[in-house]
DNA sequence: TTCTCTGTATCATCCGATTAATACAATAAT
DNA sequence: ATTATTGTATTAATCGGATGATACAGAGAA
């Protein structure tokens, strides 16, 4: 089971937005999945239901996913919207890296140079 | 005069408390530069003087400004804390862009890459 | 039909961030 | 000595997000 990890900086509501997001558009649900119940959800992600229920309707406002009334919500299967979301998602990293460096004096090649020596951390 | 523009989705002191790394760390703000009074760096940010002065506290506990009682807040002096606190800025940048990207599916070369071919905005 | 599961709606309550209105203490300027 | 400006402290009110408890409607399963 995926972990959550949802931190106290932001509203609950929007983290849980996101992470869905980046679990679709990483294939990590697949189109046409169906998800738990709102309440498993809640539970799983350790937050009130109605706090997951809210996360829900804005994912299925922007059509990430879609309800079946009584029956349980599944992944959207237009993959042309989620291949679309994720050219946006990582699109949107790219600019806040940028912005971000440059806006610290940092030249383009010195933020390539970083993060070519990035190396992840082990444990 | 540099604008603060503040977002309502995270808590105003914090952003300002970051807006205020950038410009020191980023050279804006000079070490030892006198800062405006709170009541008028509240006033150009629009934001309440208890909540400028709320992020000035912490900004002061971090000991990137320091305070004459009764004469006003300047920038630190400490030119060593200033660049170790840029390396950590820019540290954090650089494992958000790759850890986002690399939760996405992206190679490293990917990410180079997309930054590589990354365009300012004009307008 | 009856039961159970689904999403959904509606309360009241709590909590932290923010605003607002003041007040105070210390010092530099006059 | 007086005034103005500084940071700081205090108290109350407001606002949005999150929680908790509960109820309802519709469809599938038993």
């Amino acid at each position: 089971m995926m972990p959550w990890d949802l931190k106290s900086d932001r509203p609950i509501y929007t983290q849980i937005l996101e992470e869905m997001k980046k679990r679709i558009i990483s294939g990590y649900y697949q189109p046409g999945d169906k998800l738990l119940a709102v309440r498993e959800l809640a539970q799983e992600a350790k937050v009130n239901p109605n706090t997951m229920q809210k996360a829900m309707m804005e994912l299925e406002r922007e059509n990430l996913v879609f309800t079946v009334r009584t029956t349980g919500r599944y992944i959207t299967e237009d993959t042309e919207l989620i291949a679309e979301t994720k050219k946006e998602f990582a699109a949107s990293h790219v600019e806040n890296y940028y912005m971000q460096m440059k806006d610290l004096g940092f030249a383009k090649n010195e933020m390539i140079e970083l993060l070519s020596s990035y190396e992840e951390e082990k444990e």
